[in-house]
DNA sequence: CTCGGTGCAAAATATTTGCACATTA
DNA sequence: TAATGTGCAAATATTTTGCACCGAG
């Protein structure tokens, strides 16, 4: 977030994300990151959020209504659970057709892309879970 | 939506949605269909949308933590413009390696997907529009 | 010392829900 | 006429913002 300058709440806020293998909304990471600084405000919560976000060391996964935050903003895909609900980080290297879509007809620019799928994660299969 | 009965409201959006070529917010939708149904209500509305969503006559797309709604429920792919804000639906054929990924050490389930391109639309292209 | 960041509380949004009444099959 | 759907309003949920104070550089 242009890192003007540094503050224990926004490296609590990061470190906590990035000890994190879910993928938290904010609610639920306000109420972890709550733990270590019980005076936390959902203000500055969602002001870090928001420049972790635009600057690109996090990653902000909209679903449903949802907003989903992950640490790791490198490009991966994203298996959203229909049964348990969580996320799930697909082992699935990156299309290269996605990068640099080739569109005859097409005279925009295409910067970047969300790819999110839906199904059953592996926990849920394993359990013989359905939605 | 589990079509059990059918209400002219219902009509009205689903008419109203598949004659529009961009993909309407909740609130967008609501004031246009009040032109026809004054009486119309957001909870209806709501209601409505949440079931056509369900039974795939309407898909949803979330992006940023706003809901837009597409009459076109066959797959295609949208660019969400990050210039002018509306969504494009892009002449782009449907991947079929998206449809049945190969993920040797995956072991769960995959029933969709949700693509969202991000950059810049060809009006605002043509325009020399950055943001 | 200065300006960006924070906490708090209020405001702005967005969506859901309870209930009495209207409407479809 | 028996559900199901609607309108309305209140309740939730989520995110943003104004402002006085705190703290990093």
């Amino acid at each position: 977030m242009q890192q003007v300058r540094r503050s224990k709440q926004r490296d609590a806020i990061l470190a906590n994300l990035q000890a994190r293998y879910d993928h938290p909304t904010a609610m639920e990471l306000y109420l972890s990151v709550r733990q270590e600084l019980p005076n936390l405000s959902l203000g500055t919560l969602y002001r870090n959020l928001k420049g972790l976000c635009q600057d690109g060391t996090i990653a902000c996964l909209s679903v449903g209504g949802e907003e989903h935050y992950d640490a790791n903003a490198k490009q991966h895909y994203h298996l959203k659970c229909d049964c348990c609900g969580r996320f799930y980080d697909l082992p699935y290297a990156p299309l290269s057709e996605l990068d640099a879509p080739t569109l005859p007809e097409f005279t925009g620019e295409i910067h970047g892309y969300s790819l999110i799928f839906f199904g059953v994660c592996p926990d849920c299969t394993a359990q013989n879970r359905t939605k």
